[in-house]
DNA sequence: AATGAATGAGGTTTCATTCAT
DNA sequence: AATGAATGAAACCTCATTCAT
């Protein structure tokens, strides 16, 4: 009850912050179905609570597809320094990197259009999580290269963007099939 | 090859068939700059026409943009179809080939986001003209092929889908090159 | 050739003629299937001839619907100045032409009821028509209260009135058939 | 009679509920001033709420139009309750009735106006309002004819439709005078 | 005289965001 | 802190009417 607690950042209440996951997990689900031009209210629905608390959550609809897109950098981050972790050959590690990325992503295939599709505004809100990836990405990249079993020109941003144009490809676009073309792309970024 | 198409249309009168160009060539001009959300009303102020205009020759907002997808998969296909009557070594023919339509599509970014964030819907209405597109690619890549020139097991959806790719990552992507990218993804697709 | 004539108000070649005839029909039937809010659009199709002709022949949409009432109250004269002419007991007379009338009526709903509809300005331009039609009809309620057999307070907008409202209800309002209505209606102008 | 109604649709907050009465009121005031193509902004201006607000209350202009009609057949059908409540000789208490109404659709010609010339189905959507007042009035109509002071062959439906053929002619159509016209109209309802 | 393409004011509706409760 | 009603700018689209062909 002596909750006089001067909040400088955002201690957030227990059930605040409970709102904030089913907000964002509302939107994931929402935004899959309806792409970008999904509603506020709808995700507020879902959510089970009112607009309002989404707005209290995220100032803008923009803010939360940010924080969507900067919650897949993290969780790429993460699974990369798990990677890191591994003792495998390193190139192999960074494929199996890859398709587990890239299945997620597919599950998920509506929302990355939206982020797609979304402004650069966006990408640029999240590019300090989105650097973050690259850098790891890069550890990966080094050993592959010191082992010798990538391409020696390969860069961690051509990863990203060729996984990033993996994803655009995703959506129900007729004759794309993204399986066969990653094993192709991954193909590719093996040394010779 | 004379192009003695027989119009099942109607042909179009002369001022018609001007007016539907300029609003196509408008709707570039205002999609380029305002992504998706651009408004038919700004296209067809820009066009120097009545919205009514507008809405007669293109039943939609969506229509347009289809119109505007097909007219990129024409395009690219007419010069697909130029690269076929060169006589150079293929693979060279087919790499400049795809380094001139990039330079296109970088030119055109913003259209080419709002296509790319633009629901299948559309790219299944312009499906057509995109398997046109496939199919003289893989005239051009069977040359290469036969030639040697080319990694032996890319097809031309793959093809299609990297530079589908490359062109998503146009927009203002923090960190994105896209020629640095296509120079690396040219160099992939070369035979080793 | 030498048609050099001086229209002073409408010798009208014949093909115009005509089409004003078409268009005229074309309008009684569009308006009858989507009433008032037809478009001049569909008359004209329907007429086989061009929107502009349409406006050749009637100034405004309003003024088409004008006609349509002027006609009908022109055929319900006719009518009238027919049943002056015939030898039966006069209410017999006058209930077989109100039976006639309003099953002319019913075949006719959609427009009558978008003629109802319409604001007070077309009636007062089809003023001239109406006036004839209550004068006629006055002259038949004459010959019945001479024979005794109409109410003696009956006046002949009391029956333009009643003939009026009876078609109001012909729509598809719930609950109101108006032949039984009608027979009501007949019996209360007899006199007692 | 007691009203304890028990509201399955949510109670409406305090000021919502304003709102929707304020925008009925208005709603009744444009569409008499303008008829049926009377502006929804025009409505909300005058209700002094936004567009929006409406929009949330009726979800179409039609269904404004419709609730505008409920509300005539319950303001109806509740002063043929209070009617029966009444110990006048009956007919002469549904005289008094029927005056009343009458002159209240007088006030209200071009909202009456535009309800005639509505599609039947806004009509069909106010069905059970219409049924509930018909109902009643038969009451009133049992009881005169047991007391033999109306003809004995009308029916509920035969006075709406008479009412509502009426109110089709007060708008203000040349040579109608409803004031003598529903005069001769209730002698016609007495018995002989 | 006829045609139908063009016009553009105006109509309905949506939805991100604000704010009273 | 949460709610959801309210807001209103802006989007899309229609259609009576005009006008170039």
């Amino acid at each position: 009850m002596a909750d006089t607690v001067i909040h400088t950042e955002r201690p957030l209440r227990a059930d605040a912050r409970r709102n904030r996951e089913r907000i964002l997990e509302s939107a994931r689900a929402v935004f899959a179905e309806y792409g970008a031009n999904a509603q506020i209210d709808d995700v507020a629905r879902q959510a089970g609570v009112g607009v309002g608390t989404v707005y209290r959550h995220f100032e803008t609809k923009e803010a939360l597809l940010v924080e969507l897109l900067r919650e897949k950098f993290r969780l790429f981050a993460a699974r990369a320094r798990e990677a890191l972790e591994q003792h495998g050959e390193p190139f192999a590690v960074l494929e199996d990197l890859l398709r587990r990325n890239a299945q997620t992503a597919a599950s998920d295939a509506a929302v990355q259009h939206a982020l797609a599709g979304a402004g650069e505004n966006i990408w640029m809100q999240a590019e300090a999580e989105q650097q973050e990836l690259v850098a790891v990405t890069g550890l990966l990249i080094a050993r592959a290269r010191r082992a010798g079993t990538i391409r020696q020109d390969v860069e961690a941003n051509d990863i990203a963007m060729l996984m990033c144009g993996l994803c655009s490809t995703m959506g129900g676009k007729p004759g794309f099939d993204w399986r066969r073309h990653l094993d192709l792309v991954i193909d590719m970024l093996r040394a010779r």
